[in-house]
DNA sequence: GGTTTCTCTCAACCTTCTCTCAGGAACGCG
DNA sequence: CGCGTTCCTGAGAGAAGGTTGAGAGAAACC
């Protein structure tokens, strides 16, 4: 599933929209102004931005616009407050690809959100299989093989996998692949993160190859061959 | 869904039809001008064009003409700001296949497009039958088979049998079928589709065959054996 | 106009997945 | 080696997802 990231400084819409956006089984990671917004976006990559017009600092236009400069091609979902005729010419000139008005209507921000992503789907480049050290992974098929011996995965654990198989031998930290599979900013304690990696082994090593997922004590995991 | 091209000198008019025309579910590729306009209908074989009469360079109507001098049968809808008869006249003469006067509302736009489409479909290349792992679907005939034995669906089912056979082994999420077979903007809460999905099911494997149609838990379904 | 067919909703049921918990194993360090 | 910390793993509860039968209303057909 997609991964959206949201900046707005009024932290009580950045939950609701939190909420209602992982609700649907989107991945989400969120910014408080636009400078993180730039920052996590250049990091994380994600599918989507919904930008608030209005930040301190960088404002939503300015990221958008930093983006297109950078030949960035996410798309953007503004949110703004006004609603006049000359701020929407501005807004699209700058950048962005669709607009919303708060207030919003939860169904009406997913009904942008689908509709766009479907629209850059379709533009950009479809979804090349995945593959490292004999692991193969087609997400458009979700097909998932270890050499010829394929097997089934759940959606969480394709998720987990296909991320692993989009760093390939880079060191993931458990918050990172905790916000890009779960989407939270993780505070409790609970071991979820363990458990998955735990049941991809099993199934990546079921017929007694080698371990390919490596724990890097205290920090998180690598896809790397011993 | 068709691919349109639109040409136009006006970054803003382009914008704005482009976005009219994605939110309906076209796929879009502009050009700023004439010469652009030529080569990527050439490369790309959009099914309709939308040319701006006045474009620096070649304009509007001298692509129309250069197109059917090369025995294209891509239907042109020409933009423009002129408005008398004779206008009229000569841009049909040259090869165009409907006229829209600039301005325009989108909701006409889209009833010339529809339009031209339809018109032009007929002519076109009959869809081909199509078949996999025993299953055929013509859909000329509307004739539906697995192996010998044949079996007859309602419109839905026949839809969403087509939609399923145009894309076999891929995994096809709710929101994708939906889209396509009901033409949903938004994934409600009902459950349509797996009704269908169970109704398309009894009617494949009702001589005891092995399943085809594929549940992918979390995401949708596939055509493929088991 | 009446009948048949089709589409979609609802709800109950069943399956599978996700996540938590807790005990035990492995590791790193002094 | 002993100790604290970190990680692994089996079991199981609860939630989510998917299937199915029944039936109401709309649409198509005669």
């Amino acid at each position: 599933m997609a991964t959206i990231l949201i900046a707005d400084d009024d932290p009580k819409l950045l939950k609701m929209v939190r909420r209602t956006l992982i609700y649907e089984g989107f991945k989400v990671i969120t910014a408080a102004d636009g400078r993180e917004a730039l920052s996590k976006t250049l990091s994380q990559q994600p599918d989507l931005l919904i930008l608030d017009w209005m930040m301190p600092g960088l404002d939503g236009l300015q990221v958008a616009m930093q983006l297109r400069d950078a030949d960035s091609e996410i798309p953007v979902l503004m949110l703004t407050a006004r609603d006049t005729v000359a701020d929407r010419v501005e807004g699209l000139d700058s950048g962005s690809d669709d607009y919303l008005v708060k207030p919003f209507a939860p169904s009406e921000l997913l009904a942008r959100i689908r509709a766009l992503l479907r629209r850059f789907k379709k533009a950009g480049v479809p979804d090349k299989p995945l593959s490292y050290a004999g692991l193969y992974l087609n997400p458009v098929t979700r097909e998932t093989k270890r050499d010829d011996r394929s097997f089934t995965l759940t959606p969480k654990e394709y998720d987990l996998l296909y991320y692993l198989m989009q760093h390939p031998r880079q060191v993931l930290t458990r918050d990172l692949i905790l916000e890009a599979v779960w989407g939270y900013d993780f505070g409790g304690e609970d071991n979820v993160l363990e458990v998955y990696i735990g049941y991809l082994r099993r199934k990546t090593e079921a017929g007694g190859e080698a371990r390919l997922i490596q724990t890097v004590r205290g920090v998180g995991y690598v896809l790397r061959e011993a």
